[in-house]
DNA sequence: CTGGCCTCATGACATCCGTCATCTCGATCG
DNA sequence: CGATCGAGATGACGGATGTCATGAGGCCAG
């Protein structure tokens, strides 16, 4: 019997998925809940044989809380996600996932990975793999990185600055090798596409 | 025995509720599509007792899809969202869907609401009507909203002003005016102010 | 230790952008 | 029929923004 704890703020999915997988004879949900911090708790009470993770959920989401599980030496990690941008990919990997599962993976093949991982193996969605292989890494620098997440939201460059502790003008320069990076003509446009890669 | 139609591009979720909703007795589930286009011709075809959408469905939204399908004289349609913004239900109403049920909803309640909804009722989330009835309206105009749209991936305002067929000058007239009514400087905090309310 | 890369900064310059006043042209309404 | 309003456009102005040259300091690999 494996046991599972199943972490995913969408009750209507996780509902779902626990009642699927808990009609398999071999598998058996100890614990669901809907967020990372709950899923760290769960997994260290529970100590479950896997534990399946949805990779967007507010406020601690499912990379970070995989990290800490995969650390303390917990089970094997399922990352579950909506959005299959490769370069979440490469940080869930490097992390130590043991499988990536888009959710546009049918359900029932769920069940199998599970089982996969269960028995050693590993699991990555084929079509991620692929364009994790042929698109290029991120080009941009941590702190960059760190910048153009500032700029997400649209404010002015001044309001930039001050939240990342930074001189206006050198807010700009860093912008501006950004946008030569990622070949676009403003600093939305750039925070719009690496948003797209899953850089940011 | 009710019959349904499921529209989903979430392979999984979509495959998780089939299966539960096939468990109950009363329930069969006649076509699973993933998107809405391909919603609208299963209901054309199978013609069922209820249509259930999701709403982010790329290419063709699923408030599209229950625009045509209640156009056409089609089923009751209930929408399930993800993000669920108080604007999006105002909109969703207007059209005339019979259910609005964000993902946040346990699993087992949606067959609940199905029968409800064949009975000739209707359900709305109680929390996101209620914040829809204390959040403001959107006070912007269709034209402003179409432009606004065409400002969100940050692209300068020549490319806006061609992608909508206007010139560059009544193009900053319009994100000036949407900039004042929204209460923000630049166009693109004007973008993401307006996607967090729901109102593109 | 030396060259290279990253971080942070300043200043100058050319656009781009946001704001405002003003205009035309249909459509609509009294 | 004249008044009014919305959509679309123009031009001017100042401030914000993108670009570039340049430089200082820190850190690491060869």
């Amino acid at each position: 019997m494996i046991g599972i704890v199943v972490a995913d703020d969408e009750a209507m999915l996780r509902g779902a998925l626990v009642s699927l997988l808990n009609l398999e004879p071999d598998l058996t949900v100890v614990a669901e809940v809907g967020d990372g911090d709950a899923a760290v708790k769960a997994v260290a009470s529970h100590r479950p044989d896997i534990a399946v993770l949805d990779l967007e959920m507010p406020p601690a989401d499912g990379l970070v809380a995989a990290e800490r599980i995969l650390a303390a030496g917990g089970p094997p990690v399922i990352l579950v996600t909506r959005h299959a941008r490769p370069g979440i990919l490469r940080r869930a990997l490097s992390v130590g996932v043991s499988a990536f599962v888009p959710k546009t993976t049918p359900a029932e093949r769920l069940a199998g990975i599970i089982r996969d991982v269960h028995d050693g193996r590993r699991y990555v969605d084929p079509e991620i793999a692929a364009s994790a292989l042929t698109e290029n890494d991120c080009p941009l620098t941590a702190r960059e990185l760190e910048i153009l997440r500032a700029a997400r939201t649209g404010r002015p460059i001044s309001e930039i600055a001050s939240a990342v502790h930074l001189a206006p003008g050198t807010v700009r320069n860093y912008l501006s090798t950004i946008m030569a990076k990622l070949g676009v003509s403003t600093r939305h446009a750039a925070a719009h596409a690496a948003w797209e890669q899953g850089w940011i």
